[in-house]
DNA sequence: CTATTTAACTTGATAAATGAAAGGATTTGA
DNA sequence: TCAAATCCTTTCATTTATCAAGTTAAATAG
């Protein structure tokens, strides 16, 4: 289905989504119209589902990124789900995961108090296990 | 530093960062080169840290997403840390942690036996705890 | 109170990118 | 062998970005 040509165009996009299209065809080797054409057919492939900005959250104020094992006390989960979703500002990701826990809750606060008082109200839904992070060794793409 | 209408950016351009800059100013009621100018600013300040895709896993033939609690049995990391260092493929972000384990390795496999040997190979290196995403309840921004 | 500076924005001219249409290789299948 | 499909290139009209200059408004200083 995709071919190396298409491997790098998702990786340069990777790199830089607001490449323009003639650029992006002479690093693979193509006019920026049969670039063009390749990525329009990335997208309604669905490899490619959206252009997006890396944001630096530190900028934004948010110092703390955490992830926070969840372990539902009740049955249902979905008083825990309705908290958290009060809580956008907050989440990144809320993953369903199997193993231990119920979910994984990717997050961020701009203080330890906010990340306090967040635990505070959350313990009211579930139960919980702590992980900071400290380093980020991101790999690319 | 930044008003709502540099948030208001932020989030267009997470939506769709290929967004034309014409179209962005219509969004946020500047003109195409009040919103450029804005945005040059947004880079130099760091808070726009590039540019990128979402690249959808699933079709690329990644079908299994986890996250793996490591806990190194050395004193020393590296061991463990060259070895991820030769796994690139199935590593999204080696995130350093504090809490339970030393890292949290968030990772993709094309299928159970990749994963498996994997672990197989991750376990001369060090311990884990592995937990496998079912469902990604994603937030946006 | 007035002059000056600065920041943020707009306008207008030029250069560049985009999108559509037409056409040319190369491959695929009947 | 012929027809269709795929992938790419070329050309050109349209749109967009970029650069420089000018406007406005608010803050600052004399």
């Amino acid at each position: 289905m995709l071919d190396s040509t298409d491997m790098r165009i998702l990786e340069e996009l990777s790199n830089n989504s607001r490449i323009t299209m003639k650029e992006l065809g002479e690093k693979v080797h193509l006019t920026g119209q049969a670039a063009a054409d390749r990525v329009a057919k990335l997208e309604d492939y669905g490899v490619i589902e959206g252009y997006t900005i890396k944001i630096n959250q530190n900028k934004l104020g948010y110092f703390i990124h955490a992830f926070i094992t969840v372990f539902t006390e009740s049955i249902s989960h979905q008083p825990y789900l309705t908290f958290i979703n009060t809580q956008e500002q907050y989440i990144i990701n809320n993953y369903k995961i199997s193993g231990d826990g119920c979910y994984l809750l990717e997050c961020k606060f701009p203080s330890h108090e906010t990340l306090n008082k967040f635990l505070e109200d959350f313990n009211k839904h579930a139960n919980y296990k702590l992980s900071i992070v400290i380093k980020n060794g991101s790999t690319t793409f």
